[in-house]
DNA sequence: CTGAAAGCGCTTACAG
DNA sequence: CTGAAAGCGCTTACAG
């Protein structure tokens, strides 16, 4: 049915260890043969074995990628950026959709990306030790993207500067004249927090402390980067004897989430309430939503030219910081 | 470093038939054989080559899914879907994401998944003659979700019955006393037209003239299934003379752009406008959206089960309709 | 520049 | 129930 380098071979009166070679672009082969190899290689519509190919040479020319949960935005955004990369270089997307803990743990435990993949980029998932081992088994490059400085330093990193950007997004808020600020955080209840949770907190704590703005902990809600999260966030923050005049949630989802709230009670945005949120998510311009801008493509497509260079000889795992920027639309306004 | 099934065996004391026999559960290996080969493959933590067992039995246990653009929440959705059925069946998932027209020619001119997978599922895509023929060429089972009835008879289909439900929709609308219902349809300039669009454009015409109610082109604007598309068609209907009192938008996300061009001119959902949407986005019901409820992550895992049973040896392909359901929520009212 | 041959790590008749 | 051997389709020293 398809034909192997055998038959090209033969029809090209050649032997199979020049057809490899000509295919593949090696030198030592003279122009014409390489033509003709090319030309019947063609003719005999031949594709390669991956299967064969890899079996010799170990590589699979397929990067294995693993997300907590690739329905959410965030993931669809980091795996386009990271399949655009691939792609443009010949490899595939061998895709790990965790989905809960469950998956999380049969991921870890049998490791299906075990002789499949020359490399892995795992996405938010704050790696236990035992799970950085198994991933380590792999012996292929790892990248891992928006997991913080603190991870493996033989794994490749991409990040933002959370911390930094979240207190840039308080800031605004200080600068605007809010005191009352109620953070709208990415916790949950979970075993292993997601590092951008965490540290967007410490931005919104550390921007406090510098203004000598004093921390109540009654302002600080987890939302689990939910709408619905958000939604109830919201209207605990607005239970409070002395409400915040200004918010910022964790994520844009959740400030949504916060913004639907706000509507049902009636409030203005910015007139009574002032909201900030985190990733200028597709939606956040068009409810005019001031929020941080982090490139969330270009941390896939980073991570995945991290794993690329090391299969390309590269010896020292690399770190980015993706820029980021507060983009400030009409959802935040000056205290009245 | 990894140990071969040779060490096994070696270490076993068996032929690596045996080790193989013994490996995969097949019959006429006796009990304490079994155990003992098992208990090596245990102690050296031996883990089978997939690119040698694939090269002999032509097996990948992988199934390439074919998908527009990941970052979509529909898509993100369906691959979830798909994902939790082959995660269980012990298969893998090879991503294909088109991005673009250019993403498109090069995936049905190069067909990157020959001979690396056992099945493909395409989402959403009208194929043309010359991309089914390559997908054929493929010679292994095919599943179309989302592509309507009209296509490849030797592929699995899965979809809703999208003009019925559009027609539904409309039909809510028009019992609500509603006889100018605006339609911001799916529609956009692209040479291939999603099949959904096409359908729910032909639902809401149907409805409209069951009920003898005149069509008028001025309301039928194309929305490209996006939030600004959605934003941009309801200032469109707002500009005619005799503005339409409800809308059907062919997607949640083109109906959440609509909410809010309503919102930023100062009218009121309902008392002003109804407005249906089509999804069952997780905002909808954050926002109150009255839509059609499809199960998208259904729909990916119908077609997963397709190909699987394709592969165990399932004769005739399959067709699914997965059922849809108004969900009525604050978004409609009766006219005034 | 080219080819013969070994080998990658499995599975599968075939024989016993 | 078990094993020897061929073969899946490539790539890679090695020799010439």
């Amino acid at each position: 049915m398809t034909s192997s380098i055998v038959d090209v071979a033969r029809e090209a009166g050649v032997s199979t260890a020049t057809v490899s070679r000509a295919l593949r672009g090696l030198p030592r082969v003279s122009p014409s043969t390489r033509r003709r190899v090319l030309r019947t290689a063609e003719e005999l519509a031949y594709v390669i074995s991956p299967s064969a190919s890899t079996l010799v040479t170990g590589r699979t020319r397929t990067v294995g990628v693993v997300v907590p949960a690739i329905q959410r935005w965030f993931y669809g955004q980091v795996v386009a950026g990271i399949d655009s990369v691939l792609r443009e270089n010949d490899h595939d997307l061998l895709l790990y959709n965790l989905a809960d803990g469950g998956g999380r743990a049969r991921f870890f435990e049998r490791m299906p990306p075990r002789r499949r993949v020359d490399g892995v980029v795992v996405v938010t998932l704050p790696l236990a030790e035992a799970e950085l081992d198994a991933l380590r088994d792999l012996h292929v490059p790892l990248a891992l993207v928006g997991v913080g400085p603190s991870s493996a330093s033989d794994a490749s990193l991409v990040r933002v500067d959370e911390e930094e950007a979240a207190a840039g997004a308080v800031q605004h808020l200080l600068n605007l004249g809010h005191r009352r600020i109620g953070l709208i955080a990415g916790l949950a209840a979970e075993p292993l927090p997601f590092v951008a949770a965490e540290q967007r907190r410490r931005g919104y704590l550390r921007a406090l402390r510098r203004a000598g703005v004093p921390i109540d902990p009654a302002l600080d809600i987890p939302g689990n980067f939910e709408f619905e999260g958000g939604a109830q966030a919201m209207a605990q923050l607005l239970t409070l004897a002395d409400a915040p005049t200004a918010v910022f949630a964790a994520s844009d989802e959740m400030a949504l989430g916060a913004l639907r709230t706000l509507q049902r009670m009636g409030l203005r945005v910015p007139q009574d309430m002032s909201v900030v949120g985190f990733d200028d998510h597709e939606l956040a311009a068009l409810v005019d939503l001031t929020t941080v801008s982090q490139g969330v493509h270009a941390q896939g497509a980073t991570a995945a030219r991290h794993v690329l260079a090391a299969l390309a000889g590269d010896e020292a795992p690399r770190a980015s910081i993706v820029p980021t920027q507060l983009v400030v639309r009409g959802s935040t306004a000056a205290l009245r």
